[in-house]
DNA sequence: AACCAGCTCAGCTCCAAATT
DNA sequence: AATTTGGAGCTGAGCTGGTT
């Protein structure tokens, strides 16, 4: 048998027949881990066809297998069995037979018994010996082979190329009714087996029978080996192929018979009378036949028995001869050679040169009507041995249960575990559709969560992350902005301006941003980078300077009475910046009032809150009257408009020069006290003017304008103010 | 071209030492 | 004792070069 290197056994999931060895390793392994357990000549038998070669250094245990596994690896020396012949000593035959059975074969055979099988030659059970309890597959190999083949007592039950040949033997040495046998159908492993049998010996009967299975062992180690060695066909012994059997077993009789030596004298068996003096001389053949004719002595006990070498017992009836104990009948009295112990069969009891005519059928026709027989229960069996493969077949996988006490009740506990298998995988499929059903909800939540989803589930959401009044007004954005949005693989148009306007609503750092949108803060720099320009340009229509006609239709009451003319109402706000570097920097934008450095914009909102001009970022130092000359607010001026200001907006002659008019509060510089007229006055205009504080509130409700900006936005200050007055402007009005 | 990890730089905060 | 100064450490944002 070709060799196969034990690593690959572990990866091979086949479980061939020949890898049974495998599965039993499996096994074992599975029972437990602890390797120091196993017994090493469990796994010397297990493995020992297993061998690694090659890679394995010598006395260096292979990887990962342990001492255990070197033991498997070096299997000792054995004697070829060509080197035994008949002249072979005692001494060779019985290391040649050490190696098929086991000292003590009382122990052995109680202990090592696996199964049961029919001799071909006694048509009785007997045990199947192996180290090891059999797998299902084993069994199921040994069921086929012995369906298949015919087999003898004292050989090996499977082929030679099976690795299991030296290891599971039919090779019991005694013989069927042995008392050993019978305590192994009386325990209850063979309980069909146990009727008509004899109950387990104990006390005294139980030491005559061992004392007895002893002798008879001795005497079939013998025999056993010259089975082997005295078929007609000895090329084939030598390489260990099966003992004779079928018409090779006829012939070597028929050679057997050819000998110059006594083959069956039952009065040699018997006892007192094998020792008598005088008789012939035997040899090893003649023992093995007697040993043959020994397993038949069954049932023969009312029967003649002769033999035409000794005409003196030939004659013998039994109505004339009371048979005693160990009487024997020679093979020669039976049709096939053999004695059978099926009632069907012919050679149940014998019938050749009986020294009468018993039955009216010839011996032929009556034993091809037996073989017919035979041929239909052997169909019959081999259909139930497929019926078991396939049970077996579909439990390949379930561990071995590890105390069954029997054939049927393994077979029992395996078909239970097949149908709560099933049951369970019935169970788990079901588990496996509703798991994958919620996991496909679950999907589809977490996908309705991700944070896109969330801040635009709501206007109230989206006017507190954005700023944006409403929902549909952010969608209005998006589809108006997103020619401009900066282009994103990993995120969205509106994730981008989320994005833009959570940065101005809520100043949160780029890192904050990356990690509520899944991305990066690079990527985030570079969209707020990007799109805080592109964005103010594209919603700075939105900051317009309103008509005269407008103006006039839509003054708010408030100031229809007093301030009909009013275009404009201004005001500077400052937003605090972190400290500039640069000291030209951090001068200009130094502010005295709020004692920190800001950046300045001059703002101005129509009567009705709108902001119709933001100027540009100025140093917090500059003057509100400098922002109004340089911001190109004067422009806007029209003849005739009115400008509502605080005190500090000194631009009277600038106005004046637009035919325009200056309102601001009464000075109280140089004055202990107001007239009644400016107080009334100054009442007035700050009645009024407490719309552009409340349009700088709404501007201030855009963090970034309220905390301190960092350096890295104060560039894009223009553009942030631009996008904050247009979204303020998107909002309902301030002044009804 | 877009994206990103890692590096660099600038600003802020805290704290101890120096100065007033 | 109050204030200022300078350094260390931390944080946030931009820059750079590699990857996709």
């Amino acid at each position: 048998m070709e060799e196969q290197h034990i690593d690959t056994l572990q990866y091979d999931n086949s479980y061939a027949i020949d890898d049974d060895s495998y599965a039993i390793d499996k096994y074992y392994k599975s029972r437990t881990s602890d390797k120091s357990q196993w017994k090493g000549e469990e796994t010397a038998y297990m493995f020992n066809t297993n061998m690694p070669r090659g890679n394995s250094k010598k006395g260096t245990p292979a990887r990962g297998q342990g001492v255990q596994r070197r033991r498997m690896i070096e299997p000792k020396e054995k004697e070829p069995i060509s080197e035994i012949n008949h002249r072979s000593s005692e001494a060779q035959i019985e290391r040649r037979f050490c190696r098929h059975s086991v000292p003590d074969a009382n122990l052995c055979i109680l202990k090592n018994a696996r199964d049961v099988a029919s001799c071909a030659e006694g048509r009785t059970p007997r045990l199947v010996h192996r180290h090891h309890r059999l797998t299902n597959r084993q069994r199921v190999t040994i069921v086929l082979t012995t369906s298949e083949h015919d087999y003898t007592c004292v050989g090996p039950l499977l082929a030679p190329f099976n690795k299991m040949y030296e290891h599971v033997m039919l090779c019991t040495p005694i013989s069927c009714n042995s008392p050993a046998e019978v305590k192994y159908c009386a325990i209850g492993l063979e309980p069909e087996k146990r009727r008509g049998k004899e109950l387990p010996p104990t006390g005294e009967s139980l030491r005559a029978c061992r004392a007895e299975e002893n002798q008879i062992v001795r005497l079939c180690n013998t025999l056993l080996c010259f089975s082997y060695l005295t078929s007609v066909e000895p090329a084939k012994s030598r390489r260990n192929e099966l003992p004779p059997t079928g018409e090779s077993l006829r012939a070597c009789r028929a050679e057997a018979n050819q000998m110059e030596v006594p083959v069956c004298h039952s009065e040699v068996m018997s006892s007192g009378e094998g020792s008598t003096e005088g008789s012939p001389k035997r040899s090893w053949a003649a023992d093995k036949r007697e040993v043959r004719t020994l397993r038949n002595d069954t049932k023969i006990g009312p029967l003649s028995v002769g033999c035409e070498r000794y005409p003196g017992l030939r004659s013998i009836r039994r109505d004339q001869w009371e048979p005693r104990e160990n009487d024997r009948v020679c093979f020669r009295h039976f049709i096939s050679g053999v004695k059978s112990n099926d009632e069907n069969n012919p050679d149940y009891v014998p019938s050749v040169d009986m020294g009468y005519q018993k039955y009216k059928a010839s011996g032929d026709q009556r034993y091809a009507r037996f073989q017919r027989v035979e041929q239909r229960q052997a169909d019959k069996e081999k259909v139930q041995v497929a019926s078991v493969l396939l049970d077996l077949s579909n439990a390949e996988n379930i561990p071995e249960p590890e105390s069954v006490q029997s054939d049927n009740n393994q077979h029992d506990a395996c078909i239970n575990k097949i149908a709560t298998l099933r049951i369970e995988n019935e169970q788990l499929y079901a588990e496996l559709g509703r798991l994958q059903t919620e996991n496909t909800t679950l999907k589809a939540n977490i996908s309705q969560l991700n944070f896109e989803n969330l801040v635009t589930a709501s206007d109230r959401k989206i006017q507190f992350y954005t700023g944006v009044h409403s929902k549909a007004l952010f969608m209005w954005l998006l589809s108006f902005c997103s020619c401009i949005l900066p282009a994103c693989k990993v995120m969205s148009p509106t994730s981008v301006l989320l994005c833009l306007l959570m940065k101005l609503r809520l100043n949160l750092q780029h890192e904050d941003l990356a990690y509520r949108f899944g991305v990066s803060k690079t990527t985030i720099s570079d969209i707020l980078n990007l799109g805080l320009p592109k964005l103010a340009s594209k919603l700075s229509f939105l900051i317009q300077w309103p008509d005269k006609e407008y103006l006039l239709s839509n003054m708010p009451s408030v100031f229809k009475q007093s301030y009909r003319r009013c275009s404009s109402i201004i005001d500077c706000f400052e937003v605090f910046i972190q400290r500039p570097g640069q000291l030209t920097a951090r001068a200009q934008t130094w502010s005295n009032y709020k004692h920190n450095n800001t950046i300045k914009f001059l703002v101005s909102i129509t009567p009705t809150g709108a902001i119709s001009f933001v100027s540009k970022a100025f140093g917090g130092r500059t003057s509100d009257k400098v922002i109004t000359q340089r911001s190109g607010y004067l422009d806007k001026i029209q003849h005739g408009d009115q400008v509502l200001a605080d005190r500090g907006f000194l631009i009277s002659e600038e106005l004046a020069n637009k035919s325009a008019t200056l309102v601001i509060p009464a000075f109280t510089r140089g004055k202990k006290q107001l007239s009644a007229k400016e107080v009334e006055q100054t009442r007035k205009i700050a009645h009024v003017r407490i719309h552009v504080e409340r349009a700088i509130q709404r501007l201030k409700n855009f963090n970034i304008l309220s905390s301190n900006m960092s350096m890295c936005m104060v560039p894009h200050s223009d553009s942030i103010v631009t996008i904050c007055s247009a979204i303020c402007n998107l909002q309902p009005k301030l002044v009804s």
